[in-house]
DNA sequence: TAAACATACATAAGACTTCTATGTATATAA
DNA sequence: TTATATACATAGAAGTCTTATGTATGTTTA
């Protein structure tokens, strides 16, 4: 698990670039794809999650559809028209931001 | 320049590896030195480098040393025996974090 | 079968980091 | 003489995230 400083300024990059590559996802779903596609490194927590998926919604950047399961209700989020643009440009800034930190403090990544 | 978001958190990182390579620096040199070498992409504001360097110092990662340039006080910072091992943690830590992040987010860097 | 763990949502209080604005003061360029 | 650059610093506000808590169901295991 990184140190939680490091991951900051990068949970809504992480949702919208999910949601641009899904359908829909619920907020445990993404919990759990983070979590397995980073071998646990990155767990996003519930009370960063769930304002942050509140937030894009009023936003009008994620559209959401209530689906019962069993006797528990979950809350699907699909990314709008408008989102997608957004998702591409945040990752498309973090790309260039991360090609300057790795200038800037000289690294060697395992790219490739 | 990137959107605040982003640089959250790569403070510490910065000012820790610019200290590692260079004997001592002070604080306006700092922000220049990064304003330079990202070609103004990253610029750190002095509301945010003053009370980090503090904080750095009162942790023994960093020493100061108060130089008269003319009639104006300059505050040299150094690194510390222990910050530099603070310093190649955080770098490390940072380099497995994008690499993370690359595989997430599927990225192109312009690495080689 | 009771306890523990996983699923699934949500919020509130506090902590931490950063931004904006402000303040002080000197030196230099337009 | 006005603006800009150098050089430090802090206070208040804003934003993001953590920790803790709450509710409720489903499943595994001792």
């Amino acid at each position: 698990m990184y140190s939680s400083e490091l991951i900051k300024g990068t949970l809504k990059t992480i949702i919208l670039k999910l949601l641009s590559e899904n359908d829909k996802m619920y907020g445990y779903e993404i919990t759990q794809k983070v979590k397995e596609l980073t071998g646990g490194k990155i767990q996003l927590t519930e009370g960063a999650l769930y304002p942050t998926l509140h937030a894009l919604e009023a936003q009008g950047i994620l559209t959401t559809k209530a689906v019962n399961v069993g006797n528990r209700i979950r809350k699907y989020y699909s990314i709008t028209k408008t989102g997608k643009k957004v998702a591409a440009e945040k990752v498309s800034e973090f790309t260039e931001f991360m090609n300057t930190m790795v200038y800037l403090l000289d690294l060697k990544l395992n790219i490739g």
